[in-house]
DNA sequence: AGAAATACGGAGAGGTTCTCCGTTTCGCGT
DNA sequence: ACGCGAAACGGAGAACCTCTCCGTATTTCT
């Protein structure tokens, strides 16, 4: 009696509670793995460690950058929430070259498993992380080049479209030194050089 | 009588002609088979196509990565042959621009062959290319940094690996567009900055 | 409780990489 | 010219991977 459709959609099923979990779980698994394995790693064994069957994986995630993609949506999310913050808190370009730094960190601390998840995210469904980044990267740039500090034939597209190269390209070096200076260098094209060189 | 080692190492038995031949056999089923189907091609099916057994082809070529770099052999080598005659027939920054436009050309229509050979060699054998590439580009960044034309704090490794990122994370466009606006981003950084926007 | 809808699991098809070793081929010394 | 031994060949096969299919089990709704 009236226990049907608490808060859902009326003419629809609930979602089952089986679902939910198993998706929690493949998440999880595949966190660990990739993080131990690299963006290659084994489909079969993340369903092995999620404890289910890849027949599961395959519905709850039917590409493997559907599955990167839910992976990486937390720390996405978390890594844009800091636009506004740097937003609200600095000063135009220094937000926005504080969140580049953090982008690219991002991107290669996950072995560029961010950059391939963009990449193939183009052309497939994870399309929520890629606008997420270039939201923000929008946001942190307008304000920049309203303020004269960024050239104003810059886009945010082409903007991380640099970054995600600088990630990939420097993606087995586990050494930070070469990507930050390869940043350092696009900043200051960016900014439409404000001086020659920094050191 | 004598005719041993007509012009070899002493010491060692000449080279066997099906050796040579199975190579050049392996390397043009290769370039072939790479042109159609990527550099993920089937390594299966380059064996095949050549006429040998997959263990000729793994012995010729232990990796993937060897067997890209012997096929990116020559055009590489023709592409740092052109920075020659760049250097001799135009100023110091054109012929640098020219010849990474070039470059950027050159490992774009590989499909990411020429990046991804690039990457996975600097722990691998095919040191050659890019070692040859390298130098291509420190011959035409240094005069360029001589006459003032190109910052001096910036070294041609870092010069390459920025062009490589920007050829891996536009590999999968085929539109040049974005590319040649991300190199030409990236130029401006390279001199200092001549002028602000050119839009 | 019973029915209907939905998700599950894992066997298996078809593909790949890479190894191993019996067989064949080639270069060299005689 | 010929035979020997080193070196290379080939391809079967082991081990892995992705992805599909469908009988079975679970869950929700009535």
């Amino acid at each position: 009696m009236m226990t049907a459709t608490p808060g859902g959609i009326p003419g629809e099923r609930r979602q089952r509670n089986d679902v939910r979990r198993n998706r929690e779980r493949l998440i999880a698994a595949a966190q660990e793995t990739f993080a131990e394995a690299g963006p290659e790693a084994s489909l079969n064994e993340i369903a092995r460690r999620a404890g289910v069957g890849s027949g599961t994986l395959y519905r709850h995630f039917p590409t493997r950058s559907a599955l990167l993609a839910a992976v990486l949506s937390d720390r996405v999310r978390t890594l844009c929430g800091t636009a506004e913050k740097l937003r609200a808190a600095e000063s135009a370009d220094d937000a926005l070259d504080a969140w580049l730094r953090a982008f690219l960190a991002h991107a290669r601390t996950n072995q560029g498993l961010g950059g391939a998840a963009i990449l193939e995210g183009a052309d497939a469904l994870d399309l929520d992380c890629h606008r997420l980044i270039l939201e923000a990267a929008a946001g942190l740039l307008t304000r920049a080049q309203r303020q004269g500090t960024a050239r104003a034939d810059l886009t945010p597209e082409d903007l991380i479209q640099l970054v995600v190269g600088i990630a990939l390209s420097t993606a087995r070096n586990d050494d930070t030194e070469q990507s930050d200076r390869l940043l350092g260098l696009v900043l200051d094209a960016v900014h439409g050089a404000r001086g020659g060189g920094h050191g």
